[in-house]
DNA sequence: TCTGGGGTCCTAGGACCC
DNA sequence: TCTGGGGTCCTAGGACCC
């Protein structure tokens, strides 16, 4: 028997985490903001029924949210990746075959656990588990394919009938689910490559599904042809239980004012390349080469665009702060100039290999060998008293260029100081 | 005034080698 | 007149995802 992919797709995640411990937002509608405040990142029904686009600068909703009273929140990721956990984990109490996919999505592999026709059955209840101990509304949608599983998601939370599960495996409306899919909503189609279809007539998925797969080749490489594969119910993306190693890391922001200053922008980047070096060690990796990236306001008409950046190739490398501090100053040297208002910087960490032993440089290096214990030292004690109880230096005290969050909830699951109380 | 962040994969084309 | 050819590696850019 082959694989039955089920799909759990948190509803409106960040809404709904909020709502967990906020009645108030219930039944209203309510947005909540990407980083610095910027652009709308999730919606509830109520708000989506207004109008209010998904990645919509907020400025350019803001008509709407004063005219329907809209709740809006900063993003508070130190709750939803909590809350995340929590979902995931309960979805590993019904199946090991399971794929973490996003902050809100799992693949399930459930050949093992039903047989077909009480797969809905199932479904139904594994959505009313994760809604009575997480309190988060989830749709499954299911089939033979990855793609299919992810289409089959999407009409389950449309329709009334489906209730949040579709199982559309061996199902006779198959046919009549892909025609009513437009080819744009389908996974790995995005909006070039649905512009791209629509002008040869293909504006569904049954028609997708339906090309000459040659032609899918070469037109949509072998991305597009593996949809079309999928679609026809050969499955080519299988479950991915172990996550594969990382290529990169990155930590980047747009700051809360522009930045004009080498010193704040030695400060900013500084931060960055701390908080990038902390996920570095917490994966057990070092990197092989770092590269510090800025950029002014690229919607400014009044001043000419700049984004550069600058990569440094490492002897050794490295996991420790100092040694990729020492790097990402000496990039940030080369790309600041005078007189541009920055709005953004990064530093991203690649040629990342395992921190095995014979990758971490001769252990008869001393040096070495003794700032490696004193940044794990410095791990240790930020771990257990809280972020940054020790901090380099050189991230400033000040730091103008801190990125906003003027409308954050409160940390109800991670902080003891912020748990929710009933008055 | 105000426009996110963190990733991956694929391909074309150039450099280089024999 | 006729100006090799095939392989590999690397990178930039473009597409996609949540």
């Amino acid at each position: 028997m082959a694989a039955i992919f089920a799909l759990c797709d948190c509803n409106n995640f960040y809404v709904s985490c909020e709502r967990v411990f906020n009645a108030r937002l219930v039944n209203r509608p309510v947005v909540v903001l990407s980083n610095n405040d910027g652009c709308v990142v999730a919606r509830s029904n109520e708000a989506k029924a207004l109008g209010i686009k998904m990645g919509v600068p907020l400025f350019q909703a803001q008509h709407i949210i004063d005219a329907h009273d809209v709740q809006v929140l900063s993003s508070n990721y130190a709750l939803y990746s909590d809350m995340s956990h929590r979902v995931m984990s309960v979805l590993q109490d019904f199946t090991p075959e399971i794929e973490l996919y996003s902050i809100d999505e799992a693949f399930l592999n459930l050949e093992h656990n039903v047989a077909s026709g009480s797969l809905s059955d199932f479904g139904r209840k594994i959505r009313q588990t994760i809604y009575q101990w997480t309190g988060i509304p989830i749709s499954i949608g299911m089939a033979e394919t990855k793609t299919l599983a992810k289409l089959a998601n999407n009409l389950a939370k449309k329709s009334e009938k489906a209730k949040g599960v579709l199982d559309l495996s061996c199902s006779p409306y198959q046919d009549h689910a892909l025609e009513c899919t437009p080819v744009g909503n389908l996974w790995g189609i995005g909006r070039q490559y649905a512009k791209l279809l629509n002008s040869h007539g293909i504006t569904n998925a049954k028609q997708f599904r339906d090309v000459d797969i040659r032609w899918a080749r070469k037109t949509l490489t072998v991305v597009g042809a593996r949809i079309v594969e999928e679609l026809r119910g050969n499955s080519c993306l299988p479950l991915e239980s172990f996550p594969p190693a990382k290529k990169s890391l990155t930590c980047s922001r747009s700051f809360g004012h522009s930045v004009e200053t080498l010193s704040d922008l030695r400060e900013a980047v500084a931060t960055f390349t701390v908080r990038v070096a902390e996920r570095l060690r917490k994966n057990k990796l070092v990197a092989g080469a770092i590269t510090v990236f800025v950029a002014t306001n690229r919607f400014a008409k009044d001043a000419p665009y700049y984004a550069d950046s600058a990569t440094i190739e490492m002897a050794y490398p490295t996991d420790t702060t100092p040694e990729l501090l020492e790097r990402s100053m000496k990039c940030i040297e080369k790309l600041y100039r005078a007189g541009c208002k920055f709005k953004s910087a990064g530093v991203l960490l690649n040629a990342l290999a395992p921190a095995s032993p014979m990758t971490i440089r001769m252990n008869n290096d001393k040096q070495w060998v003794k700032s490696r214990s004193l940044i794990r030292a410095v791990d240790r004690i930020n771990a257990r008293m809280g972020r940054d109880t020790i901090k380099f230096g050189i991230v400033g005290v000040e730091q103008r260029w801190k990125t906003k969050f003027e409308k954050r909830s409160a940390r109800s699951t991670t902080n003891w100081n912020e748990i929710l109380a009933i008055a």
